[in-house]
DNA sequence: GCCGTTTTCGGCCCGACTGTTTTCAGTCG
């Protein structure tokens, strides 16, 4: 599954952690994990890179190309191993427990020979930390109940369920007195496709009222830590809430630094000093008088160091700093644009809504059109059959959707060996064909390779589904080779799918990224089977903006005109 | 270990909170 890059990214961050826990120079285990993360972000396949092209990628030297080199000749890295070597796995494993560093797990594993999480918890369980040098009682208890939440709680949550959370701590928030703003931050406000921890910034002239009513809130079922300036709590649901209060004059300061990403802020940072500034959360300074030049808004902050404004969803360190100095930045496709929704269902299939309650939903939405893609009959539990199609499309042909136009269509699946239901006499009655994989998500990388470029070539397939198939922290994303999929799609006219359902998410922002660069087209739908579904077009939006997509990227930010032009030249490649 | 619009050497982001300390190290974001 993993491309070259995210395996290299992946033992130099290894290294780096390992760098971290046996002490060395905190400074060069820092440049291993900015290594580590421009490779996993690099277009170019690293392994097929010589020493000077990977000299080119920013924060891979001498050492760092060589070790790369060393890995692309013999498959291992000799200093990772020898390190390995000494230190268990089991010791850096221990440092994804909240509270537990790189410091603490050495000293645990010196002092104490404790090479695991599961002896971890058993050696506080049997009092073997006390007297131990920095483990007082409280460090003590802290550990093992962080134990058990990392044992028992995904790391990630939806981002709707996120979203939901930061509303309703916004709601209450607001409503305390001397609150003067209050909003969310961090990898909800960048949309990222799962979310660790929610972050919240208000300003206030003072806090005390804000934290209070935070840890009041019923939701909160612990309170992590809480001072003057930050409180964090955790909720029912089990999600971290983190709350910062500043002065209203440092809000753009602050919202630019809550919003991270830590790269993105980490490089607004070298980039100011130098300049002779510096950036925190209260705005930024002249080094040398401690002057103030910019705080109040974002937009002032990015102009102040001479770039234009970054949206959130671009802060990613992924090249936007220096399209902002260039003023090279994409014009993002925004939920403004999207004109209609290509894949949604109904209740003839197993959608909760019907035909007329998504229509009159979608077009109380204000969509200009709208493509009902019910489940095609190899998807057995779905029952479908011709006649129940045909007999859809003619109701569907009755209804006026007033300004808004109606698209029948269907969503195929692409069986094992990249064939779809029906013949291309009855696909040809059809408008739009969504296919999607549903079955055989195990096939070797090649097969599903394969699969997927079969159907691409399918002259009556216009989208491909839900791509990768996978559901977030339910099922793993199937194994194919994506950039002979988007060399296929490019090539055949087929869009991918970016699926709107917040535990899909699919294609999510890195694969947008690298079909793109193969010129491919992409379909923001919902993949609605409830009329509430269509509003999640911004999650799909959001992942269409974290990989740079433009409304002209987007065949439903398109007029219906120039959709059906899309639509059309598809379907000529059977003639030819 | 990397890097340069003050630098090829000497820097390297920085503030908040906790716990165990008697002035700060460790962790987090």
């Amino acid at each position: 599954m993993a491309r070259a890059n995210d395996a290299v990214a992946a033992l130099l961050q290894e290294y780096a952690d390992l760098l971290a826990i046996t002490g060395s120079d905190a400074f060069k285990a820092r440049v291993y994990e900015k290594a580590a993360r421009a490779i996993a972000g690099h277009s170019a396949d690293v392994t097929t890179l010589d020493n000077n092209e990977l000299r080119k990628i920013s924060g891979v030297g001498a050492s760092i190309a060589d070790k790369v080199a060393e890995y692309r000749d013999t498959g291992r890295v000799r200093v990772l191993d020898e390190l390995r070597t000494k230190i268990p796995s089991g010791v850096r494993a221990m440092t994804d427990v909240p509270g537990l560093g790189p410091k603490k797990a050495m000293t645990l594993y010196d002092q104490l020979g404790i090479d695991s999480v599961d002896a971890l918890a058993d050696a506080i369980d049997a009092g073997r930390l006390k007297g131990l040098r920095g483990f007082g009682p409280k460090t003590a208890t802290t550990l093992r109940h962080n134990i058990e939440l990392w044992r028992s709680q995904p790391s990630r949550f939806l981002i709707d369920a996120a979203m939901g959370t930061a509303a309703d701590v916004i709601a209450a928030l607001e409503g305390v007195r001397g609150c003067r703003r209050c909003t969310y931050a961090g990898s909800l406000r960048r949309m990222k496709d799962t979310i660790g921890d929610i972050d919240i910034l208000a300003a206030a002239d003072r806090t005390d009222a804000l934290m209070k009513a935070l840890t009041e809130l019923p939701m909160v079922t612990e309170v992590i830590s809480s001072g003057e300036k930050k409180t964090s709590v955790r909720t029912k649901m089990g999600i971290q809430v983190d709350l910062r209060v500043v002065p209203l004059d440092a809000w753009g300061a602050a919202l630019l630094y809550f919003t991270g990403s830590r790269p993105h802020t980490l490089r607004l940072r070298e980039l100011a000093l130098r300049q002779g500034l510096t950036l925190n959360e209260y705005g930024l300074f002249r080094v040398d008088d401690n002057s103030l030049l910019a705080a109040k808004t974002e937009e002032d902050v990015y102009a102040a160091l001479g770039l234009d404004f970054i949206a959130p969803t671009l802060r990613e360190d992924r090249g936007e700093l220096d399209a902002a100095t260039e003023g090279t930045l994409p014009r993002l496709v925004t939920e403004r644009d999207i004109k209609g929704d290509l894949h949604a269902h109904t209740s003839l299939t197993d959608g909760v809504s019907t035909l007329d309650q998504m229509v009159a939903a979608a077009r109380e939405r204000g969509l200009k059109y709208l493509a009902i893609t019910d489940h095609a009959e190899k998807l057995p539990m779905q029952r479908m059959t011709r006649a129940k199609m045909l007999k859809q499309r003619e109701a569907l042909r009755a209804i006026d959707a007033g300004p808004m136009t109606l698209l029948h269509g269907t969503e195929l699946n692409i069986d094992a060996d990249g064939n779809v239901d029906w013949d291309a006499e009855f696909l040809a009655g059809f408008d739009i064909c969504v296919a999607s994989v549903h079955d055989h998500f195990t096939q070797s990388r090649q097969q599903m390779t394969r699969r997927f470029v079969a159907a691409c070539e399918n002259p009556f397939v216009h989208i491909i589904g839900h791509p990768t198939t996978r559901q977030i922290n339910r099922r793993q994303p199937v194994d194919a080779d994506w950039d002979a999929v988007f060399a296929a799609a490019a090539r055949t006219g087929t869009a991918m799918e970016i699926n709107s359902y917040p535990d899909r998410l699919d294609l999510n922002d890195e694969l947008v990224l690298r079909a793109k660069q193969h010129g491919v087209k992409f379909a923001i739908d919902t993949d609605s089977h409830s009329t509430v579904h269509l509003g999640f077009v911004k999650y799909g939006v959001g992942q269409a903006q974290r990989g740079w997509l433009t409304a002209d990227d987007v065949i439903n930010a398109w007029p219906l005109t120039k959709l059906r032009a899309f639509l059309r030249d598809k379907s000529h490649a059977k003639t030819k």
